[in-house]
DNA sequence: AGGACTTTGAGAACAATTGCACAAGCGCGG
DNA sequence: CCGCGCTTGTGCAATTGTTCTCAAAGTCCT
C-alpha cells in the first residue's frame, strides 16, 4: 500500500536514484545514512534528499538520519520494486539485442521474459535463454506472462504501429528507444529515451564553450551532474 | 555565431524534438509549418513551440508559420550540428556494442570515430570498420581525432575512472550510460542515461495504477508523451 | 537527568517553467 | 489600398520545483 499523498514528478524521477544509493550503503554494512551523506552518493543535495522522502512519510530519526534497511524497503514499495516485473521487448536489432542482454535490468527488480520482432527470418533466434517470437504473438505472449511493460526498440518508422499493438495486448507502461513520438491513449504510461537527443543536448552546450574559451581547464572544482 | 541570448534549459532539451520534426517536414517538401503543427509533430503543444522558438529569435512569419529550411538551418546552428561531431565509446560489452553500430548517431550530427576498451582480450576486435584501443591510448585517440564528446558504456565500478581519463585526455562533454553517479570539474558537460532508472519510473505510476482500475481501457482519448 | 550537538521535517522565499490570452504583424483578395 | 483572417510573439498568471532557514526531536556524554 504505497502512500496515497501526491508525489511530484520531479521526485519520482529521483526515487530511483535514492535506491541505487541505499543498495550500494547498504552492501557495505552500514546502518543509518544521513540526507548529507545520502545527497552525495546520488548526486543532488542534502534538502532535495529531505523534502523527497518527507514525501514519502517522515521515515528519518532526528540527530541520527535514516535506517538503511528501512528506507530501502519504503522506497522500494514506493517504486513498485517487492516483486519482479515481467518486461517485453519488441525490435531485436543492435539495441534490442543489447538490452535483451544488459545484466542491469535483472539486478533492479525487472525481468525481460520475451522478445518480439516483426521480422520472419529473426523469429525463433535464440538469445540468452529466449526465443524471438512474432509479433503477431504479441497479445498471447503478453497475457501469458502477465507482462504490463514493453520496451519498444525498433526503427522510428515501426514504432507507432508496435505501441498500439502493444496498448491492444494489455501492456499499460512504455519505454520507447525509437526517434520518434508516438502517442497512446490516456491510462498508459509513456517515457522515451532518444539516445541521438541526448548528444544535441551536449552538443549545444559543447558549442557554447569553444568561442569564449576564457582559460578554463583546472581540474580542482568539482560539480557534479547537470550541464553546463 | 549563436545568439547570445541566455537559453533555459527545458528549452535547450527539446530543440533537438524540433530538429527532428523539421527534418521529417522537409523530407516531404512542405515549405513552411505553424507553430501548431510542429508541436504534433514534435509531441509537445504549441505554446510552447511558440516560446522555445522565440528564444532564437524571431524566425517566424505572422499568419504564416516557420520556413522549413531556415528554422532547421537556425536550430542546427544552436545546437550545433553545422558541423559532425568524432565522438569515442568507451566500454564495448554489450551496450558499447550497439551504441557503436546504432545508426541514429551518424543521421543527426555525430560520428562514432573511436572505440576503447580496458579489457586486453578486446582491444584490436574490430567492429564495422574501427577497431578497439586501450585505455591508455585514450589521450592520443582524443587528439589525434580532435575529440570533444565521449560515451561512458562500462560497468558502474569503472565509471569514475573512465571519466577522470576522458577529462584527462581532453574531453568536454561526457554522456554517461553506467548507472553510477560520476561527477566532473566544472566546465566539464555531463548528462547521464540510466536505463534500468527509466523501468523504474514506470514502475511507479504503473504499480499506481493497478489497485483502483476503475474501469479505464477504452483507447479513444490519445495524450501523447508523458506519464500517468 | 540535563545540556550540547546533530539532523530531520516543514514553512516560506525564491526560481524556473508552463499555459493562457491577445495585440501586433503579415499576406491575400477585393 | 484597405480590411479580413490567420499565426506569431509576448506579458502575465499559475503551477511546479528548488533552496534556505530554523524549530523540533532525537542521541550521546557526563
Amino acid at each position: 500500500m504505497p502512500s496515497a499523498r501526491r508525489i511530484p514528478e520531479a521526485t519520482v524521477a529521483r526515487l530511483p536514484l535514492y535506491y541505487r544509493a541505499l543498495l550500494e550503503t547498504a552492501d557495505q554494512h552500514v546502518g543509518t545514512v544521513s540526507s548529507e551523506r545520502l545527497a552525495a552518493l546520488a548526486g543532488v543535495n542534502a534538502a532535495k534528499v529531505r523534502k523527497d522522502l518527507s514525501y514519502l512519510g517522515s521515515y528519518g530519526t532526528r540527530g541520527v538520519g535514516y535506517d538503511v534497511e528501512f528506507l530501502l524497503h519504503q522506497i522500494s514499495r514506493e517504486l513498485g520494486l517487492t516483486h519482479d516485473w515481467p518486461v517485453v521487448i519488441v525490435g531485436i536489432g543492435n539495441l534490442g539485442h543489447a538490452l535483451a542482454n544488459y545484466r542491469g535490468f535483472g539486478a533492479r527488480g525487472f525481468q525481460i521474459v520475451a522478445l518480439v520482432d516483426a521480422d520472419p527470418a529473426k523469429v525463433g533466434t535464440r538469445i540468452g535463454d529466449l526465443s524471438v517470437a512474432a509479433l503477431d504473438d504479441l497479445p498471447r505472449v503478453v497475457a501469458d506472462c502477465g507482462i504490463a511493460i514493453g520496451i519498444i526498440a525498433t526503427p522510428a518508422g515501426a514504432a507507432q504501429e508496435v505501441a498500439d499493438r502493444l496498448v491492444d495486448a494489455g501492456v499499460t507502461s512504455i519505454l520507447n528507444f525509437a526517434p520518434a513520438v508516438v502517442s497512446v491513449p490516456s491510462g498508459v504510461s509513456l517515457r522515451k529515451v532518444d539516445l541521438a537527443i541526448e548528444l544535441q543536448i551536449l552538443s549545444f552546450y559543447q558549442q557554447r564553450k569553444l568561442p569564449g574559451l576564457d582559460g578554463q581547464r583546472g581540474d580542482v572544482p568539482r560539480a557534479a551532474e547537470g550541464v553546463g
